[in-house]
DNA sequence: TTGAAAGCGATACCAC
DNA sequence: GTGGTATCGCTTTCAA
């Protein structure tokens, strides 16, 4: 180690070490023009026995180009995140692409500095995955960097974006609940502002189900709400208007429900049919058998880097939207009535 | 925009559009140094006005330090990992820092890169979150950047890490199985290169089993093997040797186990019972009822992050490491005998 | 309080 | 083929 201690050996160091100037290390290392085998022998060499590993910094800062796609997620440990977040990192690096990741923890704000880390990275694209932050704010960006919207209906002119249809799905498996009997049905519905895409999903459910003359009871499921709550507002709804079923706009709030309804004695699916939405492994899974709607965050992911990087290698390509349609699987949580 | 197309505005736009120096451009952005209200005023409008995000490579390049962490999964699709990516975000956050994941898809190969890749950027520390990845490989980047293995014990002079006591797990989850009256038990056990913490806990199960005068069958769950051929080694033992438990050693593939089983007609936990590990959510759930062992996800994510915060503000502080034990929880999968 | 100038570590375009 | 030099965008002395 040349340069003071704890910091990383440089160009220089290993310059020095191979006994070539900056520029033939460079050239070596970048693979770019001439050099001789014996240059690039003594380069190699030298940079492996210091351990050199390139300042992605100062590249980035004269290339202008890190090949690296930021994502932005809303919640690390939400499992669709999560999913989408391996297919991504698949396909970009079979594009040659590194993906980085980080998170709000939570609040607008935090997603905001999250987003402008990423933007102060200079990572050559941005795929924000996250209902959470508005359009307005990613779009700021997307002048400057090519920007996608993964996993929620975003018609900004600005953005392009890849989502599950929420409508087609919502409607779809409430098509399997009005299909199966029931003909009183409560939907668990949060507010816009929590979750565009939960939303929306819970209104299509609601009016697939009311123009299929399905009685529909509309139950809050705001994130500030204790799963113990709605599951007592569930309760109470079937014993007074004779709830048989109840849609959740999540998997993750249906194994909630599940949960905590049997501390009210209700039995999942013996009192009562649940649905959830997502379809997302480990959750979808025929043993523990839930009934939900299977978004296709695969293609959803793949597609999310195929457009950044298609803005990215050709920044006059369109805007896209991409609605992609998801199907329902059946499980044992939805009995017919 | 000052600049060409699609470039982001500099330090030099934002003087110049604020009428002062670039050097009191980057006094006020900053919060260092000396300027009047006015200076800070008009360089503050300015910035906003321009949409301006300090080039953070620019920014690293001269003081050397990124106020990021860079963190290693594994297997981003692995609720593990995620729970840790959760936490450790959280923690960071408070800390000042910010966390950017990368991940490997699966190889070693990819692993490498993705670490040298975090490397490159100049994270001032690094989580690496990973069973897959060698020690050596780890600690080669040790000296110039305080590292902290999280998740896996790893004892390595260089390396700090905090896990979860595998071998105090695997005993205890062992004990609650040989406790239930089980006197002939199935492991599943994989390859030490496959999972170094799988493995290791599978041991301590077939150890603790077997100090108890339980009757253990060994059997073999590589990662290359397909769940069904699993199963169907599971069913065989249970017919054949009378094995009426099963231990996992990981959630993950109790659940595939589980889902597979009934291809052979064989219900849990009717026909066997099971028992897992990790404690995850959203797997480790009541209403899904897995038996199983957590870990203490909280504390591995966030004594990491102060791990290695702690060794970025002060470089000379001690290598630790921290074993922290997990607990038993009960569900409806281990019924006694 | 402010601005000019010297780098940080790499790349790229030069002559040689 | 090779090495010098300007340059990327910013922070940080250092004079003024």
């Amino acid at each position: 180690m040349t340069g003071p201690r704890g910091s990383q050996p440089t160009i220089l160091d290993v310059a020095a070490r191979a006994g070539v100037s900056k520029s033939a290390v460079s050239r070596v290392l970048s693979g770019t023009g001439r050099f001789s085998d014996e240059t690039r022998e003594r380069v190699e060499r030298a940079a492996s026995e210091l351990g050199y590993v390139a300042n992605a910094m100062a590249r980035g800062l004269v290339s202008g180009r890190t090949h690296t796609i930021g994502m932005l997620v809303r919640d690390a440990s939400s499992m669709v995140y999560t999913a989408l977040h391996a297919v991504m990192e698949r396909r970009a690096s079979e594009l040659g692409y590194r993906v980085v990741t980080t998170t709000g923890v939570g609040r607008v704000e935090d997603e905001k500095s999250a987003l402008a880390a990423l933007v102060s990275m200079r990572v050559d694209g941005l795929v924000v995955c996250s209902g959470l932050l508005p359009a307005a704010e990613i779009a700021e960006f997307a002048p400057r960097i090519a920007t996608v919207v993964a996993g929620r209906p975003e018609l900004h002119p600005a953005l392009s974006s890849v989502y599950c249809d929420e409508a087609d799905g919502g409607a779809r498996i409430a098509d399997a609940v009005a299909d199966a009997g029931h003909t009183t049905v409560a939907v668990l519905t949060v507010p816009q502002d929590n979750a565009l895409t939960q939303y929306a999903r819970s209104q299509a459910m609601v009016e697939r189900l009311r123009s299929r003359g399905v009685r529909v009871v509309d139950l809050d499921a705001s994130f500030v709400r204790p799963p113990a709550d709605i599951a007592a507002d569930v309760a109470e709804t079937i014993a007074r208007d004779g709830v048989t079923a109840v849609m959740c706009p999540t998997d993750r709030l249906m194994l909630d429900l599940c949960d905590t309804l049997r501390r009210f004695d209700v039995e999942v699916p013996g009192d009562v049919s649940v649905t959830g939405f997502d379809g997302v492994s480990p959750l979808a899974n025929d043993w523990i058998g839930f009934t939900t709607l299977e978004q296709p965050i695969e293609r959803i992911g793949r597609e999310a880097i195929d457009l950044v990087v298609g803005r990215i290698e050709d920044p006059s390509s369109p805007v896209e939207h991409r609605s992609l349609r998801g199907r329902v699987i059946p499980g044992r949580t939805l009995l017919p009535r």
